[in-house]
DNA sequence: CACCGCATGTAACGTGTTACATGATTCA
DNA sequence: TGAATCATGTAACACGTTACATGCGGTG
């Protein structure tokens, strides 16, 4: 996945691996900052693919600058990133095992579990929702977005905490 | 994850790797099976950690079996799987990042991925839906409910589409 | 006889996480 | 002067996915 966000931030414009790393936190509203080992490892994967090539860039007095930018199979790759809808049907999910586990080998109290996992779900929602608030008072819509998104999956899981209680609490 | 299953598994009675894999395959109801390869490279770490324990059992004519058990560390460490909340607050969530730079590199049509994703979903749940009531036909309420959780996550992952449209579309 | 289920693994690959290493510049 | 930011990487580790290897036993 993060290769083709730097895929998409290269449509944009140019740009040197650190720049990218600022670019794609950005992006992400600075909630999750992707560690920056792991652009400069993306950024030699896709440039070893085709999809981005280098020039150099002299700055004086500073060492060189490597600028990338995309190649002709790498704004096609793009292209079918974004018109491929993501696929994500999870159906391993960690609490539905729990869940089915703890009430199968009888050495845990299931109810326990949900009114934990409610209690932890209502302050990660809480805490998105000041988050989201803060986005949207500093005028990132894009963030508050990302944030509501968030909170709308902790809100499903919510829902089916109460259909697990209701059928098996 | 996986390991946590075994742990699990194991707290209900004694098993082989095999068996192992059979039973987990069971408990997410067939959906997506795990691979076998997997069990056993799972199965290796927890006895290296201590977590579980092996007993030969001959079979005759058969070679032996090496059938697990929880050790004293595997029962805890099990407890405390049990004790703690999922924390699953997932704020690199790729869909936002596809549409962001979409938006911003101007080389996409947003509304058009909207659009594909949102047919996408669709059909999901569409097939989501037939699975579970052919499920709780079966009688296996266990897996219905694990459909549903999926299926709810696609409604909100809906509902964020419209937010989305609604706001930038 | 060929294939499927039982039973136990190893190897290679993809992706993500964390930590470490190095060196220059800027700013309090 | 010391810490933060700029700039480029490598290495180790975790976890999941796929494929491959091996051998036994039963069934069509």
């Amino acid at each position: 996945m993060i290769k083709e966000a730097l895929l998409g931030l290269l449509a944009v414009r140019p740009m040197h691996g650190y720049d990218l790393k600022i670019s794609l936190d950005r992006v992400l509203g600075e909630t999750s900052k992707v560690n920056v080992g792991q652009v400069y490892t993306a950024i030699s994967k896709l440039e070893k693919e085709g999809l981005i090539a280098a020039d150099l860039v002299a700055r004086d007095e500073k060492p060189d600058m490597k600028v990338f930018r995309l190649t002709e199979a790498g704004a096609r790759e793009l292209q079918s990133w974004f018109a491929a809808p993501v696929e994500k049907v999870d159906l391993r999910d960690e609490l539905f095992i729990k869940l089915t586990l703890a009430s199968r080998s009888g050495v845990a109290d299931v109810r326990a579990i949900i009114r934990t996992q409610r209690s932890a779900n209502m302050a990660a929602i809480l805490a998105l929702t000041q988050l989201r608030e803060q986005m949207e008072q500093q005028g990132d819509d894009d963030t508050s977005l990302l944030v509501e998104g968030a909170i709308l999956h902790l809100e499903a899981d919510m829902q089916w905490l109460d259909l697990w209680e209701r059928r098996r609490g």
